[in-house]
DNA sequence: CACGAAACGATCATATACAATCAGATGCGA
DNA sequence: TCGCATCTGATTGTATATGATCGTTTCGTG
């Protein structure tokens, strides 16, 4: 065998194992000790590797990646001071033991953060953000049933016979793609279809959106205002951009970023 | 067993379970006391775990927000090289297109490495063979709707009207506690349930079953032999074993742990 | 308070992993 | 084919890890 083909099981076994031990190595490279050394030398050299005593393990941490950092990642940096703003004010909203509806997007993503000491009944159906609260928190947590759309990282059923509709939420969180006096508005049909679904089986529905939704547009009416019992926005919404929503007796919650991060440094 | 391994595995029980013995430690590290008092008191002073008096606790109690990992369990550590094998021989039965059932279990977690390039339709119950399918694969990922149970990992609903019911599945992968002239059987009443639903929505079933689970017996009866079209084991199994299940008309695979590893060397 | 049991740290002999060295094998170019 | 360079495997001495033992400390119980 061929050192190249050495280094490149090694590294596989590593990557597949996440830590290999020299006699593993021994008996599946076919060679000899001194050899398997030099070889994890080699590639720990090239940082490829980490060397241990006894074996080789990934450079890579050993946690799993698989769940939260997948497309899903990128815009979830997406202004994240106002997103955890949002968050953390949308958090107090939540008393202990309720059951609350979260729907999948990357502003509802960063309330997760802030929901591992409660104890709630949680229903959502993104993915990431059970992943999550699984690991996260010790709240209990429903899906619905569905096939996961990677794209939008939600589980979405064809069907109605659902086990959504055997939940009920007192409230449910989502953000949009844009809000503004006729109502929530999407740009994707699939996540039009899935909110449509989670409107249904709640009373109170809280809209997370930073300020920069409120001068977007989109083609998609999900709901009406008369829907919208609260809305929780950042500091970067102008007063007069809030009035039609007040007018329509919607409570207006403006988050501040920098007490936040206050808060933030304080804790 | 690698001192680093020994570390990872003491974390991980540490953060599953927030505390651990040394006792418990002494039987799944199959290391000696005072080793795992070095152990435990390498990773005290590196801040990784709390020392305290007869074993380890967490350090804190929970919330990381970037190191989102799977609390998974334990026992997905026990037996890898049998698994592997015999996930190995269960792939091979899978064409490509076809629609599979995948039932939660450490077992069966093992399978999903060996799915990366189908092109499948997948309905599981287990939230991490989802959440890798998801990250390592393409193919077409459901799942049933319900709550995720934490200890087992899996999506069960107690209603009836579930997406399950629209599903159907070519062939229905398992794994089991023990099987023997019985059938399969379980050791919890949750898992015998979650069984029960996929058994109905598929007509050929695979049960994967290292050889340990021969002779493991329980009181819960999930479903006789009748109902098996496939069972696969590894090398381990006594031929006088498998009599039983190849009179039943069952066909029998077994998987050579050690071919597994020649495979692995010519990869 | 006294007692026994369990947990602990220190110590030591042994086992294991390691780097260094060198001779032989292998690959490669002339 | 030869000769050089490199790679490989065996050997050696050294460093480190491990497990058993033992005396000490801590804890719980009567």
């Amino acid at each position: 065998m061929l050192e190249r083909e050495r280094h490149s099981l090694i590294l596989k076994l590593v990557e597949e194992r996440s830590i290999v031990s020299v006699g593993d190595l021994l008996d599946l490279l076919g060679a000899s000790e001194a050899t398997i050394r030099r070889d994890i030398n080699t590639l720990a050299e090239r940082g490829e590797v980490k060397r241990i005593r006894g074996g080789a393990e990934a450079v890579r941490p050993r946690h799993q990646p698989h769940l939260v950092g997948m497309p899903f990642s990128l815009s979830q940096d997406i202004s994240v001071p106002q997103k955890r703003a949002i968050a953390r004010a949308a958090a107090e909203l939540i008393t202990a033991g309720e059951s609350i509806i979260i729907n999948g997007g990357t502003t509802t993503f960063a309330l997760v953060e802030f929901l591992a000491d409660h104890d709630l009944d949680i229903l959502t159906n993104s993915f990431p953000i059970a992943a999550k609260l699984l690991a996260t928190s010790r709240n209990r947590i429903t899906l619905p049933g569905g096939t996961i759309f990677r794209e939008q990282n939600i589980v979405l059923s064809p069907f109605d016979n659902d086990t959504i509709e055997n939940f009920w939420g007192n409230k449910l969180f989502t953000g949009c793609y844009g809000l503004n006096r006729f109502g929530i508005m999407e740009a994707d049909p699939l996540i039009v279809q899935a909110q449509t679904k989670l409107l249904k089986r709640t009373e109170d529905v809280i809209v997370m959106a930073d300020s920069s939704k409120l001068r977007q547009k989109s083609a998609m009416i999900v709901t009406g205002l008369e829907r919208i019992s609260t809305i929780i926005t950042d500091d970067g919404a102008k007063p007069e951009e809030l009035e039609v929503f007040k007018a329509a007796g919607i409570k207006v919650i403006v988050a501040s970023v920098n007490e936040d991060d206050e808060l933030q440094k304080l804790a």
